[in-house]
DNA sequence: ATTCATGCAAATACTTTGCATCAGC
DNA sequence: GCTGATGCAAAGTATTTGCATGAAT
């Protein structure tokens, strides 16, 4: 996080209380967070925060590469560091269980889609949805 | 789309003008459709028709198991046909560039969640974001 | 001092909901 | 006739934007 405040001024970029607050949020909450639930950490603290400010950080931190967003079923945009994305998550579509597994488990497919199509997919920008086994049990 | 609608009927819902040409609206445009994009083809014909109706009833026919969503990068819930979950998508995060593969080459890391977790992955649900051939080579 | 970032409020986009009326069964 | 479906309007949620003020450099 001292690189990624050297990262921001480099590009010529200021840097904010409310700067340094947000990318603190997202690091806190280690995993995918909501710009409003980024906004409530912050806000928490600093209630004079504002959630536009948030997202136009949010925006901002993307488009250095410091943070992706994925987008759950519910199609709301979750953050997370991009340091981090080397995961990806399954989420029931039943009970909501939401589970991290090893993207690893994902190269084949990527090696398949560079391979055939000279795609570089971003296989975690999405979270799987499906059926977890407990919920598949209870279905009967 | 016969089968559709004795489905319907079997389960107790009404047949009404509406869903059947919401329903041939998604047939028509043999894809991904946003609501708004169905609502836009229904009213070309009948303006009448509400976009509420069209919410109402693609959940409806989504309970069914008739019709599905996929969320693609924007955030926007795209619907198609269930019967066409067979596929699954590429989209271009520079240039937005859509492309269909097939679900097959999904198939191994369905078999590796299933073993592994007893997940049951919706494999299409997502369409897969990515940079593709010509915009990495525009990015050198 | 300059210029970018912020707060605020308003606008936008997508989706859901309450309610009275209407239509399928 | 009963009950579920529709249209309309209004509310809700997630996100974006214009603009004047304020802060980082």
């Amino acid at each position: 996080m001292a690189s990624m405040v050297r990262t921001l001024k480099e590009q010529g970029h200021r840097l904010t209380p409310q700067r340094q607050l947000i990318l603190e949020a997202i690091e806190a909450s280690a995993g995918h967070v909501s710009a409003e639930s980024v906004h409530a950490r912050v806000a928490a603290q600093f209630p004079q925060v504002n959630i536009s400010t948030v997202y136009r950080t949010l925006e901002l931190l993307q488009s250095l590469g410091m943070v992706t967003h994925t987008h759950f079923d519910d199609g709301v945009a979750k953050y997370h560091l991009a340091s981090l994305a080397a995961h990806q998550h399954m989420v029931c579509r039943r009970c909501g269980d939401e589970r991290e597994i090893d993207v690893r488990v994902l190269d084949p497919l990527d090696h398949h889609l560079r391979e055939q199509y000279g795609f570089a997919a971003d296989l975690a920008h999405f979270a799987i949805v499906g059926l977890c086994a407990r919920c598949a049990a209870d279905l009967g």
